[in-house]
DNA sequence: CGATACACCTGTGTGC
DNA sequence: TGCACACAGGTGTATC
């Protein structure tokens, strides 16, 4: 689930409970995730006190004073639930300092003020790693990112250089982390839609107007995003704590079959496959130039 | 370089 | 109810 506005909804949700506060026990019930973490992992946290929290396409940084970064990526099915002192409490139950850890809760880090961050990831395609500040930029996952989507160095320019001279299919382009950082396979197909761009229009057919179009609506549409992540955020920190899920509603992902919600088309949302994965589109406002 | 397959995992929904 | 299968928001590697 988490794209770049599910993360940063989980960062600006953790932000208030983690800063400034000093990391007690680290506890790591499952070593391996996508790989596996650091020997160090522990020792390297615990004790830190935390400055800030950061976001760098999917992964999350966790900036901690002394000059180390916690660096997290939820993989496809990851979350961070905060479980305050009166979390996971049932009715009646009167004191729980340490509730069983759930079946995919694989770190759980206790905070000073009692507060735990627990990282649940059924698929287990996520990842933890602890790095220095002047190896952050160096980092063989971070190393070869595109520029940040919402940034200023995201331009039309940048993206149609990626699309010059490509037979490749525009939406697998913008999958490519190296082109823009955090759009997946939800708000690649969102984005398209709204640039009324056919999601297998070859790079090397793009042009400045496309670009310009495509640039603007994957900035809007992560914009809306994360504007829907924080409007829930508030319930959901009510609710259990639990971060990185929240209700938005998209235009075409997950929706084929029913009418394109754009006014003035009446087509109908279709889904095809590319690369081994679904796309959504609609097949008359995103139209491919020249195509059936 | 590109397209494709597959690998890593569990959970859920569907059809028989 | 059981079982097989397809599919899911990500990404890294291998192979043609």
């Amino acid at each position: 689930m988490p794209e770049l506005p599910e993360v940063e909804t989980v960062r600006r949700g953790l932000a208030p409970v983690l800063e400034g506060q000093r990391i007690g026990k680290v506890t790591v019930r499952r070593r391996k995730l996508r790989r596996e973490l650091p020997g160090d992992f522990e020792v390297r946290l615990e004790g830190r006190r935390v400055r800030c929290l950061d976001r760098r396409g999917k992964y999350l940084l966790v900036r901690l004073e002394g000059g180390d970064v916690w660096l997290t990526h939820l993989g496809m099915s990851g979350r961070m639930v905060i479980e305050t002192g009166a979390a996971r409490l049932k009715p009646g139950e009167f004191h729980h300092p340490s509730p069983a850890a759930g079946r995919h809760d694989h770190v759980i880090v206790r905070l000073e003020s009692g507060a735990r961050i627990v990282f649940n990831d059924p698929r287990r395609f996520g990842l933890m790693d602890v790095v220095s500040e002047e190896a952050l930029e160096d980092h063989p996952l971070l190393r070869d990112m595109g520029p940040e989507p919402l940034g200023n160095t995201f331009s039309p320019a940048h993206l149609l250089a990626r699309c010059q001279g490509r037979r490749r299919a525009i939406k697998e382009i913008l999958l490519d982390q190296k082109t823009v950082a955090g759009i997946g396979n939800i708000y690649a197909s969102e984005a398209l839609w709204r640039a009324r761009i056919h999601p297998m229009l070859p790079g090397a057919r793009m042009d400045s107007g496309k670009a310009a179009a495509l640039v603007g609506a994957i900035r809007d549409v992560l914009e809306e995003a994360i504007s829907a992540g924080g409007s829930s955020l508030r319930d959901y920190r009510k609710a259990d704590g639990n971060l990185g899920y929240f209700q938005h509603v998209f235009s075409v992902y997950d929706r084929d079959g029913e009418p394109c919600p754009r006014h003035e088309c009446s087509g109908k949302i279709e889904r095809i496959r590319q690369g081994g994965r679904s796309s959504f589109l609609c097949p008359l406002c995103q139209a491919l130039p020249g195509g059936p």
